[in-house]
DNA sequence: CCAAAAGTGTTAGGGCTACACCCATGT
DNA sequence: ACATGGGTGTAGCCCTAACACTTTTGG
């Protein structure tokens, strides 16, 4: 079977190059029609979802892993990653379940052990995504934060962990730079905040706020097609930006 | 040599029982005449010293394995803990400048090769810790935050890393109640915080706020002993204080 | 003309900062 | 008595939250 001897010889190499015992696992956060959105792998021969993963080279920084995992998985490079937590329970998950699950025609420590994981967030534009499965996975595709299915391994208290800090640190990251378009309208920008924080804003309060941190260009141009007033397109002015994230000015509690 | 044969040994036990390529490292921060301190270890027949750190059991939670090493070396149990950052850079100091540095007399692999260290910061109540060194330590210390020596490994930057988090936690977590003994004055946990903010605060100010908070419980007894006014003393009135924690009553940015 | 969404200003209250003097205690 | 540090109140400002109507556009 080509497969089982694809696995074979994958983990030969991964037992070779990768550090025993260790993972980091990725939450690649998107937005899209004004909703947040998660990538997840789908596992080779079943139904099975989680987060994309990957293993540590012995002579590789554990960012980088993180980046080559997000690199293979999007298509892009450079993206905005942040580490946020290390997984280290005893028992993270039931291992014998997980198993079955996985449904895998090779055996391996690494999938009957303890795992210790480390946890990233990304944050990308998803209109430049292009949705990658690796070759143990069959689709690698975007999913709604509140419509995630019940994931392999402890994946899903890894996103809610994942999301929490997100809330967090909406107000020292660069978290609109980096998930929107360059263009994107003022309400798009106010959704944006609303889904990450769970709560509705008032459009005047938040425009306000966010116009006198005077880090957005209001351009030209308008955007149109829907049957209502055209709304401004607004886009990130990068040195105020970072600028303003240096000396502290935050947002929202 | 009497202490090679201990290390051989100690090494055989930790390459059968512990996770390779990982390490935990402890900041135990304390509390004492106004002044912020790190617990520090200098190892046997050096004059440098580092942070107390250990390996993980292949069996043990990461938590678990910071706990230990903490008990080990305060003699505390149930000491309020939390990871911060996980260490992973490929390159964190220069391990043959180290290796010289620690003057051990046998060679392993977990000296010369890249380690990935996760970082825990403790909170200790400075008067019940009773510092141990290991044994491959000969002297447990407390130390000044801003009067730490030059450390082994990278263990200055994990230091000035831990700081930056405590001061942003500053707000969420029982900070002072578990750098503080029971009974404490104003002044006191005004100094506390002046000393982890790095800047002075406006005593009525801060007697405003913190007793806004409705956490402390002003004690009959005064402290005496100094030649002036004998201030209060408080404690923390454990009920209300998780309660605020938990609604996210924040104090200062 | 109508439906849908965008854009906009004012007011009231709470929290933050700044600021200075008297009090209690031990020597 | 004096030196040391502890304890206390007020006023101005800014930031925040609450709140509703008009404008633009496409169909």
């Amino acid at each position: 079977m080509e497969y089982t001897q694809q696995l074979e010889f994958h983990f030969d190499r991964i037992d070779k190059e990768a550090i025993p015992y260790l993972s980091v696992d990725c939450i690649i956060f998107g937005f899209h029609e004004n909703q947040l959105k998660v990538l997840l792998v789908r596992w080779k021969n079943t139904e099975e979802w989680s987060l994309p993963g990957g293993f540590i080279h012995k002579t590789e920084s554990v960012d980088d892993s993180a980046q080559r995992v997000l690199e293979e998985r999007t298509g892009l490079r450079n993206i905005f990653l942040r580490q946020f937590q290390t997984f280290g329970a005893s028992v993270r998950y039931d291992t014998a379940d997980t198993w079955k699950r996985l449904n895998l025609p090779i055996d391996h420590f690494r999938w009957t052990n303890r795992t210790i994981s480390i946890g990233y967030y990304a944050l990308v534009d998803f209109s430049r995504v292009n949705p990658t499965p690796d070759f143990m996975t069959e689709a690698c595709q975007w999913w709604d934060v509140d419509m995630v299915p019940p994931l392999l391994f402890d994946h899903n208290d890894i996103i809610d962990s994942a999301l929490k800090t997100l809330r967090i640190q909406l107000n020292w990251q660069p978290i609109g730079y980096n998930l929107l378009p360059e263009k994107f309208t003022m309400p798009e920008l106010q959704k944006l905040y609303e889904t990450i924080l769970g709560r509705t804003l008032d459009p005047r309060n938040f425009q306000k706020k966010i116009l006198g941190l005077e880090i957005l260009d209001r351009l030209k141009e308008r955007r149109r097609g829907g049957a209502h007033r055209s709304p401004y397109l607004y886009s990130f002015n990068k040195e105020q930006y970072e600028a303003a994230l240096q000396e502290g000015s935050l947002m929202f509690l």
